[in-house]
DNA sequence: GGCGATTTGTTTGTGCGCGATCTAAATAGA
DNA sequence: TCTATTTAGATCGCGCACAAACAAATCGCC
């Protein structure tokens, strides 16, 4: 016996036992909950959550937008092209420091809240938990999320 | 006061306040936690749960392996190719129905086990939590993912 | 002021992930 | 038997997601 990866074939579990693969998988069912709604409104599901965070607060940076979302720039950047090209944001330079990118709404993309409303409270709707449930799953997630980035420093 | 669409501004929560969310970024965190250990032995994060199921199961059809990791073929097909041309596993039409294509490790394939088991030891140290408070986050999240599937029929 | 280090965002290349569409094999029915 | 339907995979197009390499602006420090 010893702690090297001299394991016996025993020591593998199922896939469906891992705790990564229970995310992995649920990460993948909401995204095909949220797609035919979305679709109607024009938005993929990281889009609408750019669209989310910028109602809540408008003319973020793209490096804020990064951290809120747990994103990179290789990827918000592209992501952020299509969603201007779209009509619902505008990209502008920091007069201040030219360095960042500004993020602020149209009034199209403004506009879009109304209808994305609905959407989320069909999701809530849809999974078919109550609020108190929704949070403990949230809070414990959001644990594990923050350990696991707290670890990769 | 009404049912529809027309809702005041306050009514969209934050980004953090989503459920879909907080899996969203968790499934993220764990995956970029897996890469580098992974990045080792020459697969990314699909292509894992790819072989913890073969391992655990040898020479199912595309189609069973789709139904275990909610994968549709063509998101499996080429990762399987790649995973081919990696020499871990082949892919073999089933002469009792041409239809299928079978599944089946190679001997590097299995042999790969082995250096796997000690990625999923890390994993579980990584998280920092316990096996019971584990299984608990992934019954709540498993249940959910199963509710989304069902109202998606 | 000048210059190296840091910060911010972009580009590039690879690999998912999925809807839509296609082909071939198997099956069901008249 | 012969055709219609179903099933299993493959292909295509698009949009993430991220590492690595890059460019430009700013900061720090003299």
């Amino acid at each position: 016996m010893n702690t090297t990866s001299e394991q016996t074939a025993a020591e593998m579990p199922d896939v469906s036992e891992l705790l990564c693969f229970s995310i992995y998988s649920a990460g993948h069912a909401f995204n095909q909950l949220y797609r035919p709604m979305l679709d109607e409104i024009g938005l993929t599901y990281p889009q609408y959550l750019v669209m989310v965070a910028l109602w809540s607060r408008d003319g973020r940076t793209v490096k804020e937008l990064g951290e809120l979302l747990f994103l990179d720039s290789s990827t918000l950047t592209p992501l952020l092209k299509r969603m201007e090209a779209g009509g619902l944001i505008t990209r502008t330079r920091n007069l201040q420091d030219e360095r960042q990118v500004l993020l602020h709404l149209t009034a199209e993309g403004t506009a879009l809240k109304q209808r994305a409303a609905s959407v989320t409270g069909c999701i809530g709707d849809a999974i078919g938990i109550d609020a108190d449930t929704a949070l403990k799953i949230r809070t414990a997630i959001d644990a594990l999320r923050d350990s696991i980035h707290k670890r990769r420093r």
